[in-house]
DNA sequence: GTTGCCGGGGT
DNA sequence: ACCCCGGCAAC
């Protein structure tokens, strides 16, 4: 050992220069990772910046529309009034889009998916167009009735594609189902009131991402149940996105409660008229396969329930044995239950994994926030398992031992408590936090042995700067 | 470019 | 546990 040892130092000054030759070319090329993220995140940005590819596939659909109209070289159809106007305006940069952003979309998606929302009339317009591509002779004698016909069903047909653009660009709110708004008439001030501390409270859970993942395309009500220009917010610094969680097909709660096809049309323009009002792309949105749910924080008991008044009851019952006043309230059932924002993915995989932290829930690419899930569950249950600050610095200057061989001390031997350096750093019951967790310790200002001994003398150096450790000996 | 040293691997 | 070194960041 030692006459390797010595045979290494022999070699050292060598050795130092190839190594130090090997750093200048290590810093040289691009690093993995610098090259890596500024262009990703250059593509997200950009991404960002564009619209809500919502639009597009609806755009998409109305081209589609337009073109077998052209194919028939007839009069021009009614679609050509105002709406399509201002559809057209983008159409040739939602083209561009929808190849970027949609390399594997589909039309047939979008006309079944469609076809699943309109009523029989507009559904059979599309075949019969398909029809009328191929026997477009045919039907040129038919020609002045048949666009009679085509353009009151275009007009209808432009109203609903309207609908579906509005009900792609946001879910209002309004959308609930009457029992949602009892329960939030009942809740809605306890729960804001007691999470008026955290912003996420009424902010969109989830910028769903989901669009992407395929959930968009197998079919059902595809365009319009999903928002899909959130799973480009991924890189957004905000933290509200959840892109690895895909849109799920909703519970058929949920999905009865936003989606029953016999909701009027009213609820839809409701929310075409709020995005036009507001036209906002960003806030857009609010997730409906998210589910409000609220969980009992009672020790050992963890009930879930839809609504507030239940879980309020069945503290006040089973917790709080009150049984014989289950309509009074002193507001002390708040304290034990939470309320959780859940993906029907995981409401419809089981109540069983609703843990706030549930691993369906998290696990953003890059954004490991799960706030935006979990508002005020997270105050609530996760202060136990907050990081203790002391685990996170090692001592430094408090635990100085001016030995050479500090570095060499086992932690077995019987020495003073942090004689080890950084190895025994889980001893420390205090310690200055000058250091940030994840980051390197200030660089020391006093010289150090190789700067004091230089490299010829590298055996009168410290252990620790012979081993390329902190320092030792000289120490700031 | 130099220096300090972290993180991790080898023995 | 000891030893070494790639690589990073402060300088």
């Amino acid at each position: 050992m030692q006459a390797r040892r010595l045979a290494k130092r022999s070699s050292m000054g060598s050795r130092r220069l190839s190594a130090a030759a090997a750093q200048v070319d290590a810093v040289r090329p691009p690093k993995p990772e610098s090259a890596w993220r500024p262009p990703r995140r250059e593509g997200s940005a950009a991404a960002l910046e564009e619209e809500d590819e919502d639009e597009d596939v609806v755009v998409e659909v109305e081209e589609e529309e337009e073109e077998e109209e052209g194919g028939l070289g007839s009069a021009p159809s009614a679609l050509t009034g105002h709406g399509k106007g201002l559809l057209r305006g983008s159409l040739k940069a939602a083209n561009i889009k929808r190849e970027m952003t949609f390399p594997a979309f589909q039309q047939e998606d979008v006309k079944s998916d469609i076809s699943q929302k309109l009523p029989d009339q507009q559904f059979l317009l599309f075949t019969t167009k398909e029809e009328d591509l191929k026997t477009a002779e045919t039907k040129k004698l038919n020609r002045a009735h048949e666009y009679e016909k085509e353009n009151t069903r275009s007009v209808c047909l432009l109203e609903q594609k309207r609908k579906v653009v509005s009900s792609n660009i946001d879910v209002p709110p309004a959308r609930k189902s009457s029992e949602e708004l009892d329960m939030d008439k009942v809740t809605a001030a306890m729960v804001l009131t007691s999470l008026s501390t955290s912003p996420l409270v009424r902010s969109p859970p989830v910028r769903p991402n989901e669009s992407l993942n395929g959930s968009w395309k197998e079919g059902g009500f595809v365009p319009s149940s999903t928002s899909s220009s959130g799973y480009w917010s991924w890189n957004a610094p905000s933290d509200q996105s959840n892109p690895s969680t895909p849109s799920p097909p909703l519970s058929a709660d949920s999905f009865k409660t936003f989606r029953t096809p016999s909701q009027p049309d009213d609820g839809i323009d409701e929310g075409e008229t709020s995005n036009l009002l507001f036209d906002e792309p960003i806030p857009r949105k609010r997730k409906n396969s998210m589910k409000v749910m609220f969980k009992c924080l009672w020790k050992n008991c963890g009930k879930v329930l839809s609504t507030a008044a239940g879980i309020q009851k069945h503290i006040r019952t089973i917790h709080l044995g009150r049984i014989g006043e289950s309509d009074y309230s002193d507001g002390e059932e708040d304290f034990y239950y939470t309320e959780i924002r859940l993906n029907t993915d995981s409401v419809a995989d089981g109540l069983s994994s609703l843990s706030p932290v549930s691993p369906s829930l998290a696990s953003p690419p890059s954004f490991p926030t799960q706030d935006a899930i979990r508002p005020e569950t997270s105050c609530a249950k996760t202060e136990t398992k907050l990081m203790t600050p002391l685990s996170r610095s090692a001592p430094t200057n408090l635990y100085l031992v001016h030995t050479d061989h500090a570095y060499q001390v086992s932690p077995t031997h019987n020495r003073p408590a942090g004689s080890g350096e950084q190895k025994q750093s889980h001893t420390v019951l205090s310690s200055p936090p000058r250091v940030a967790f994840g980051l390197r310790k200030p660089r020391g200002e006093g010289k150090k042995c190789r700067k004091v001994y230089g490299m010829e003398n590298r055996d009168m150096w410290c252990t620790a700067c012979r081993w390329k450790k902190a320092c030792q000996r000289f120490i700031d």
